[in-house]
DNA sequence: TCATTTCGTGCAACCAGGTTGCTGAAACTG
DNA sequence: CAGTTTCAGCAACCTGGTTGCACGAAATGA
């Protein structure tokens, strides 16, 4: 390629190679790529439509063990569906930031079928009976997004 | 709320034929049994174990028909989970009475790995953002179980 | 009770999502 | 720059679940 210096006067400018850096994960261009097609969304992929993110010439085997590195390491977190097929979605930075964010809630549009992370949302206490601890809380709510309601 | 017991017709004293009855779907054996594995357990069952529990020489085929069938009458509905294989649990008197009861909390055990179904528990209200409505609420908790906990 | 219709059953084959085992090629470390 | 470690990529495989189709069993009606 061309011999152009790295115009870089912080150590890492692309956020994608901070975020390997911080989790002690390697370089490589199929992890950045991985990230890069999370962060653009803002509802949960499929694993194949992750791989279809990536276009052609990626590998499915290699997509996956890269996602369950990511979720072992707290850089994405598993989306949960009322579908038998896994998604993923990007870990916000309070999810990041502790041990893992374990309270997360999700709306699926029954239109458009993207299931959106909201971060904001926050799920209230629920007294479970005798002998029952929760550690971990997943909300779905399934219904019509904002934008296919207002036609948008 | 509270379990009263539904009146019982004289004419069907089998109460999975009488669920069956009171869906309009046929009687046959295989759904009988599918019933009856269901409801033995305290919690949801994939698709594979259903199979083993209705005993070698049932086809896969017929049985995820037979849920299919089962979930679009409501006589059972869909357990969320983390992974990937969907599992299924009856429903309780009050999922099937109403059009469907449209919420489901759920307790995945991390240590036996089974997942209750808690429908004395309510999912309070949730503030959502403007726009997002929801239909249906799925909160899946995970966690130790009462069993696995005190070691019985 | 029997004939007819309807619908569940079961087989073969298929499909998608996801996972192993392994070899070669990159990325980090000194 | 050499050595170690880890990732990428291929082939093959596995599980869960689904079609299409022919047959057999339930419901319905006389």
């Amino acid at each position: 390629m061309s011999m152009l210096p790295p115009p870089v006067p912080p150590a890492v400018a692309d956020p994608f190679a901070r975020l390997l850096l911080q989790h002690n994960l390697r370089q490589t261009p199929v992890r950045r790529a991985v990230l890069a097609a999370l962060a653009g969304r803002g509802y949960a992929l499929t694993g194949a439509e992750i791989e279809a993110a990536l276009g052609p010439g990626t590998d499915r085997i290699t997509l996956y063990r890269t996602l369950k590195s990511f979720e072992q390491n707290g850089l994405i977190h598993r989306v949960i569906d009322d579908t038998d097929v896994l998604r993923y979605a990007a870990c916000s930075v309070e999810c990041s930031a502790r041990a893992h964010f374990d309270n997360h809630v999700h709306f699926k549009c029954a239109v458009c079928t993207h299931t959106y992370c909201l971060n904001q949302v926050a799920i209230p206490p629920v007294t479970l009976p005798p002998g029952f601890e929760a550690e971990k809380r997943d909300l779905l709510m399934t219904g019509i997004c904002q934008a296919c309601r207002t036609g948008a």
